[in-house]
RNA sequence: GGUCCGGUAGCUCAACUGGAUAGAGCUUCUGCCUUCUAAGCAGAAGGUUACAGGUUCGAGUCCUGUCCGGAUCACCA
């Protein structure tokens, strides 16, 4: 904004007038100033005692007193010990809501030449997304957006993982015990398959123990003992605390060998080896099953991607990307970024860059997991052609994508450098980690159809929809429901793991989604009275006004920075940035709006103020909810 | 064990990238609806920023070490 560009060039002027020092205006920051203090903006002289040679407050007050008398924008200051408070006159407020007003690109920045990728969700078509995925589908669609609105051309994907061994292994099990059932209303697509990848988990456990049991005759020192599974867990659990007896540590072997024959070998798995072994071979039966399947996973997925209000530009699957990767295997060897191991298998070093060595191709010449990323990556190159790449991975693969992004970088792609890892933390239950195969998850569709039956029960008991019609009132629910979960979920740091307490359901008060709406909602009333009332809020009429509140001119600077928290927001690839601005300037409305009257205000320039700054706040918040992709509703 | 990430009020999180007396919400307590939506506003209470050093005018923020939690170090994806 250039209120304070204006102030930092009457900053380096004064230093020039009067001290006879140049200093940079790229070195001269101005912060808010403190709520206990009197002013708007503040300069931090310390730094620049060097250049004035005098002490902090007589260089403060010497610029201020510069700065009063020379830019118009400046009404007073104070000084307080090397702090320099500015206090803005009124008038520069209300210019300023003007200029938003006018402002038809309010909370867009300049288109900018530059293509970016954002890859998020990627689930596994063996079972339905969960609490983790929100936070993925959350992070990755707003980063989108937000990167959109600062000026990016922005591609989203979804790279699905719909093939491998896990496919396999619900594919196989309701083969065996599926007695061909099919997706209802009451269990869609994605929930049915992921029901079998639960199935064979519970057989594949079965027949572990069972062979566990056959196996334990052979040991000495395992003879007698009741459940092998649960001694096992026993020792472990020892072992990390104390010294464990000679027969405990006999045992512990033993067991380990006992399992690892087990889990190797029980016949469910081995079919569920062999399918995948069919599938790559082609197999008309096999590959009719996985269409299948696939089909109902599809299906579901996007109901929920519906549900949630997220969507892709383009998707990739991994079915169509497995084998890609090894032509640059081949390339990285002649370039002797790669190296060869004696079996064949091609490695990286980089040892250089303070990691390891990572394998980038099996020894039988088969693709692992990086060979496919690599190829990927190239091919996504090839479709869009872009200067940036943002992945939304967990925090589990940063060390995947760190050696991803070297390794590129050192076969020379033009797009290396613009790889980003948005790494984000797991959620965690209170009873730890989830896990889909025992079935400790928090169901991504469970819980948004939870929250929606939550906001009806809150709603109804605030008695806020005497007037709605039954199709309103849904879709109000809706709105409520999943602004209150993304807000929950983006205004968290994205790296930081979060607890997620499924008895407590998610606050609809304080910093919360609905609290934002809420503001948006009584605007939009306040706006509606205006019409009614046929109330003239346009610029003229506030124009000449020069009386403002400390709130009031606090929300107008607060709007002003709209553009700053975008492209903040976009150069971290934080969502945060965007949650908490719209707070604030949520909070600060609601302070004005309880502190002042608007209708019943006399003068005719101040209520014209008060609606227009109403009307630009919700419009504010409307932008940035909306870069987080949460709706607002205009009543509740 | 090596590497990476985190540790801020009882709980969930901020802190503009080194600035002032570390801020919000939840919870608890106290006020405020005969005038614009009380899903709100005002106030009270709550802190040795895990710990110990260091750097400097100034450290939650940077450096070193320690402790706690997590991730990762697979010819799994």
């Amino acid at each position: 904004m250039d209120l304070e560009k204006k102030i930092v060039q009457g900053i380096t002027e004064a230093f020039k007038k009067v001290y006879e020092a140049d200093v940079a205006e790229s070195d001269i920051a101005l912060q808010p100033t403190k709520k206990d203090f009197d002013g708007d903006l503040t300069f931090v002289v310390f730094p620049f005692l060097r250049v004035s040679k005098a002490k902090p407050e007589a260089t403060a007050e010497a610029l201020g007193v510069y700065l009063k008398e020379h830019v118009d924008a400046i009404a007073d200051f104070n000084v307080v010990k090397g702090f320099l408070n500015l206090v803005i006159d009124n008038g520069v407020w209300v210019d300023t809501l003007k200029s938003i007003v006018e402002d038809k690109q309010y909370g867009a920045l300049t288109r900018r030449d530059e293509r970016v990728m954002v890859e998020y969700s990627s689930p596994n078509t063996n079972k339905p997304l969960h609490l983790g995925h929100l936070r993925n589908n959350f992070l990755g669609h707003s980063v989108s957006r937000i990167l959109d609105a600062a000026g990016y051309d922005v591609t989203k994907v979804n790279l699905v993982n719909d093939r491998g061994i896990h496919i396999c292994k619900s594919m196989l099990a309701y083969q065996l015990f599926g007695n061909g059932e099919q997706p209802s209303a009451s269990l869609k697509g994605d929930h049915l398959v992921g029901k079998y990848y639960v199935e064979f988990d519970k057989a594949y456990k079965a027949q572990i123990e069972e062979l566990a049991k056959e196996k334990q005759a052979g040991y000495t020192s395992l003879e007698g003992v009741e459940d092998l599974a649960d001694l096992k867990k026993s020792i472990e659990k020892k072992g990390k605390k104390e010294e464990l007896t000679d027969l405990e540590k006999e045992q512990i072997n033993a067991l380990k060998e006992v399992f690892t024959y087990a889990e190797k070998q029980a016949p469910i798995l081995l079919q569920a080896q062999d399918m995948l072994r069919k599938w790559e071979a082609g197999d008309e039966e096999t590959i009719a099953l996985w269409s299948k399947m696939n089909g109902w996973v599809y299906e579901g997925f996007d109901q929920s991607y519906r549900l949630m209000g997220v969507e892709f530009d383009h998707m990739y699957r991994e079915s169509e990307t497995y084998l890609l990767g090894k032509d640059i295997v081949e390339e990285g060897l002649e370039k002797g970024v790669f190296f060869k191991k004696e079996d064949n298998s091609v490695w990286v070093d980089l040892s250089e860059d303070g990691l390891d060595e990572k394998l980038v191709l099996r020894g039988d010449g088969t693709a692992v997991y990086m060979t496919q990323d690599m190829g990927t990556a190239d091919l996504k190159y090839k479709d869009f052609n872009m200067e940036k790449s943002i992945y939304v991975v967990g925090n589990e693969q940063d060390y995947h994508f760190k050696v991803l992004k070297l390794i590129m970088q050192k076969l020379g792609r033009s797009y290396a450098d613009g790889i980003y890892h948005l790494s984000y933390g797991m959620v965690d239950l209170p009873s730890g980690k989830m896990k889909s195969r025992e079935g400790t998850v928090v169901d991504a569709d469970d819980l948004i159809n939870e929250m929606i039956e939550t906001a009806e029960e809150r709603t109804k008991e605030a008695g806020k929809i005497d007037n709605f019609t039954e199709d309103e009132a849904k879709a109000l629910y809706r709105i409520l429901a999943l602004g209150a979960l993304k807000y929950y979920l983006l205004k968290v740091d994205p790296r930081k793991r979060m607890l997620f307490n499924p008895k407590e359901s998610i606050d609809f008060q304080g910093d919360t989604g609905v609290y934002i709406q809420y503001n948006h909602a009584k605007i939009q009333a306040l706006l509606r009275r205006a019409e009614k009332d046929g109330i003239d809020f346009s610029t003229e009429k506030f124009a000449g006004l020069k009386e403002l509140s400390e709130h009031e001119a606090n929300l107008v600077a607060a709007l002003a920075k709209l553009g700053d928290k975008i492209s903040e927001s976009a150069e971290d690839y934080a969502p945060s940035v965007i949650a908490n601005f719209v707070y604030d300037v949520s909070r600060l409305y609601s302070k004005v709006y309880a502190e002042m009257p608007i209708f019943n205000e006399e003068d005719e320039a101040k209520r014209a103020f008060r609606i227009a700054l109403s009307q630009q706040t919700a419009r504010a918040i409307k932008i940035g909810m909306n870069l987080i992709g949460v709706e607002v509703p205009d009543r509740m």
